[in-house]
DNA sequence: ATGACTAGGTCGCCTAGA
């Protein structure tokens, strides 16, 4: 089974390239995030046309988060329980196959910088999304986090850690928060294998930063030891990311040995 | 020079992203 993410930037905007990559990559799951678009104009059809049902919790201009399966959601939650109804950043489903297994697809504040009200934001939020999931591990023990983290967890997912030091995206505050995560039972997937330096998930669209490959990794893919002991690999795949009009982010893939 | 892209909203500029 194929699982991905991928914060697309604008859903209306890159719909044909996504269409193209779950087909290309026999994806069985795709979180996606930053969709930007309304529920009621989420395109549920042209998913449903290449055989993917859609789980979407949209918003106008912002935000926005929606999973793309092939296997039918026997549950569909929206949001951290009641906590941030305004900024749609999290979408959970169930699944079942061989078993079950819930697939949390989130939106994390970016935080604009560590001075900022939004920053303020980002603390609670990542605060709220650790009650979440301590809650969800215990009803959900296949459980997967797939999403925009923002945040770089060690200096090997940074380009150059000096330029990103104690800012925004890779600060030792936001790396506790990440950390948090990790200590309720959580495993970064992409470390979880050899892999080779300098891979990111994230290039800014100035400065020619993806051809000089100045990115960096805050896109992840965490999930429960049952599933860690699943997974064949993980790996970013940065061939959307060289296409006409790309998303500023590349997809995160794993494969989990299930059949 | 604190901006350099890009997307969306509803405009000929602003907010937001990371």
């Amino acid at each position: 089974m194929n699982i991905a993410t991928w914060n697309v930037n604008s859903l209306r905007l890159r719909l044909p390239q996504i269409i193209n990559w779950l087909l290309i990559n026999n994806i069985d799951i795709l979180c996606l995030q930053e969709t930007k678009t309304p529920d009621d104009k989420f395109p549920y059809d042209a998913f449903e046309e290449v055989g993917y049902k859609s789980y979407f919790y949209g918003q106008k201009s912002y935000n926005g988060v929606a999973i793309i399966s092939k296997y039918e959601a026997l549950e569909v939650s929206y949001g951290l329980k009641d906590y941030d109804n305004e900024q749609k950043r999290v979408i959970s489903i169930t699944i079942k196959n061989n078993i079950s297994i819930r697939i949390i697809c989130i939106y994390c504040p970016n935080g604009q910088s560590l001075e900022s009200n939004k920053f303020i934001y980002k603390r609670q939020w990542f605060n709220k999304l650790n009650e979440f999931l301590v809650e969800e591990l215990l009803k959900y023990p296949n459980l997967i986090l797939l999403g925009d983290y923002n945040i770089a967890p060690t200096d090997a997912d940074v380009h150059d850690p000096n330029i990103w030091k104690n800012t925004i995206l890779v600060s030792d505050e936001e790396r506790s928060f990440f950390k948090e995560l990790i200590n309720i039972g959580l495993y970064d997937l992409f470390r979880e294998f050899k892999q080779p330096s300098s891979l990111f998930s994230w290039w800014d669209y100035r400065n020619l930063s993806f051809i000089k490959n100045k990115g960096l990794r805050i896109d992840h893919i965490l999930a429960s030891k049952s599933i860690v002991n699943l997974c064949k690999s993980c790996f970013i795949d940065k061939t959307p990311r060289k296409n006409k009009q790309p998303s500023d982010h590349t997809p995160v893939l794993i494969n989990l040995e299930i059949n």
